[in-house]
DNA sequence: CTTGTACCCTGACCGC
DNA sequence: TGCGGTCAGGGTACAA
């Protein structure tokens, strides 16, 4: 579900109502979100600690912790946060973490994690640990750092098809199949084609792609295709702007052709043959 | 080293 | 209505 853009706007939303706030009480309702550090000694970490800010690395959302030490997430696929007033706590089938917030300015609110196929993590880590996870992260594609240069030099030597060293997240941080795929239909690339043998201006227009979707796509808050919400349940709005992905059998806007899907790496890809070349 | 596959898990959807 | 197959925004362990 949640790629780049999505973290971004989870990130912002936790931010805004949670830095500050004092972690008064945290429950595991499944503890494989926790996993392999249990739910015993996460509580622990992070009962009493307050929230200094709230950000993002790749797909990985941060929660800096006073005292040093950070509480990071994965949302994986069907992650998904919620932030509410204090209400009386429903068995609910989805919820893996709750945890009672005391605000800033005294308010209290109750952060809330769902997550229906399980595969998301937490962990709360110093700043070692941290940093050690963040070496093997590559490249923020909205940063200063992210020249036609920098994407050339990821993308040399590679013989894999360029939408999958796209999903690489050693190589760039954050993008994912929705993003990827937009990307090269942005670029007019196939994404189908070896990344090493793309040439300077193709990996400079696939830069500015890369760069304009997520752009788009933040300022959007995130494409909800199906389980993807924000902190308040509203639903993102570049479902609407999708060009290509999950578009099999559509007109591409572009040029008229019939967008197709293909197989790479056992995930589909979807692509215009008319104008990606 | 790189690359691809199986797997983790639930739910939605489609054809029969 | 039910059943089996396929697919889904991610990432990891493992094999080639």
């Amino acid at each position: 579900m949640p790629e780049l853009p999505e973290a971004e706007t989870i990130a912002r939303g936790l931010h805004a109502c949670a830095a500050g706030g004092t972690v008064e009480r945290v429950r595991v309702h499944r503890h494989e979100l926790v996993e392999p550090c249990g739910p015993p000694s996460f509580r622990r970490a992070l009962r009493d600690r307050t929230i200094r800010q709230v950000g993002r690395r790749g797909k990985w959302i941060l929660a800096s912790l006073n005292g040093g030490g950070r509480w990071v997430t994965q949302l994986r696929m069907t992650g998904r946060f919620t932030w509410t007033d204090p209400s009386p706590l429903r068995r609910e089938r989805h919820l893996s973490l709750s945890a009672r917030l005391e605000g800033a300015g005294g308010r209290v609110g109750i952060l809330r994690f769902y997550d229906i196929r399980r595969f998301a993590r937490m962990r709360v880590l110093d700043e070692e640990a941290w940093a050690e996870i963040d070496a093997q992260l590559g490249i923020e594609p909205l940063s200063a750092d992210f020249t036609a240069d920098a994407l050339h030099a990821l993308l040399a030597n590679s013989k894999a098809p360029l939408r999958n060293v796209l999903l690489d997240q050693r190589r760039i941080a954050g993008v994912g199949n929705i993003y990827a795929n937009e990307a090269c239909h942005q670029a007019r690339l196939d994404p189908r084609r070896p990344a090493g043998g793309l040439g300077r201006g193709e990996v400079e227009r696939l830069r500015r792609a890369l760069q304009q979707v997520l752009s788009e796509a933040i300022e959007r808050r995130g494409t909800s295709l199906s389980d993807y919400r924000d902190l308040l349940g509203g639903r993102g709005d570049f479902q609407n702007a999708l060009r290509v992905y999950g578009r099999t059998g559509g007109r591409c806007h572009r040029c008229g052709d019939v967008v197709q899907r293909a197989v790479l790496a056992g995930r589909s890809a979807f692509f215009c043959p008319g104008c990606q070349t």
